[in-house]
DNA sequence: CCGGTTGTTCAGCG
DNA sequence: GCGCTGAACAACCG
């Protein structure tokens, strides 16, 4: 569930709520949401992995975090976290983490380091990225304040494509890697959504989870990297460490 | 049936 | 105050 394009698809599938009135919201989240009765949803929004529920009097924050899942018009034998319940259908989300957004919306987000988004900025992710000189490649991938919605299979498919080794650090990348590591990460993450979308994901991974390079055929080296120490899927012999 | 994970935050420690 | 570690969350797959 939890990268970047999964988000969007499920704000797709929730649009026909756009603009409708909360019937009942319910569920076990300790938030007060009192103030969501008799309200409307304006807007969904998502930045990355945070998908947004929008009302006239706050925004809900969800993050679905390693475990989180949603179903739309369909019960689940638990409990959900969240039930928004609306005249032409419901929305529940469960094993989540919601949070509600106290800032004005476009304080708290910064739009530009969504790599999905039409706001999506290669050159604010470049410069966020020079002041992280010494930061592993493998790291800096799965910084939400750069990348925002990548995570660890993106990471692993972006370094894999472009033929880079996970601990180079920044400083060590050649300005043309840096360029193509950028533009990936955004590319990446629009064939993971149109992948996903088809149901067909899992068979055009080239490095996450698999054994062997596809270009190489030689095994392939599986390590927790970085600081981050997430598991990491390469090559050993195609992807570049640069000196 | 167990081990591990598409993720993040926070407490506790040295 | 720092950086690091582990816990917590709690579902599903192989």
């Amino acid at each position: 569930m939890p990268e970047g394009p999964s988000i969007l698809l499920l704000k797709e599938a929730v649009s026909v709520f756009e603009g409708k009135k909360f019937v009942q919201v319910s569920g076990n989240t300790k938030l007060d949401l009192s103030a969501l009765q008799n309200s409307k949803v304006t807007k969904f929004r998502t930045w990355g992995k945070h998908f947004i529920i929008c009302t006239k009097a706050l925004n809900l924050r969800i993050h679905f975090l390693l475990f989180g899942s949603y179903r739309i018009n369909e019960e689940r034998e638990t409990k959900p976290k969240l039930r928004l319940e609306f005249t032409n259908g419901f929305i529940n989300f469960y094993a989540c983490s919601i949070k509600m957004i106290e800032q004005p919306i476009d304080v708290a987000y910064d739009w530009s380091a969504d790599v999905l988004s039409d706001k999506w900025d290669a050159k604010a992710a470049r410069n966020k990225l020079k002041e992280h000189d010494e930061m592993l490649v493998c790291d800096a991938l799965l910084q939400q304040e750069i990348f925002s919605g990548v995570g660890n299979i993106i990471k692993n498919e972006v370094l894999y494509r472009i033929r880079v080794h996970p601990e180079n650090s920044i400083e060590k990348l050649p300005a043309r890697k840096l360029t193509e590591l950028i533009k990936e990460a955004r590319n990446y993450s629009f064939e993971f959504l149109h992948w996903k979308r088809n149901f067909e994901l899992k068979k055009h991974w080239l490095a996450h989870t698999k054994k062997v390079c596809v270009r190489c055929q030689i095994l392939l080296k599986k390590k927790h990297c970085g600081k981050t120490k997430r598991r990491t899927f390469y090559c050993e012999n195609c992807q570049v460490l640069f000196k």
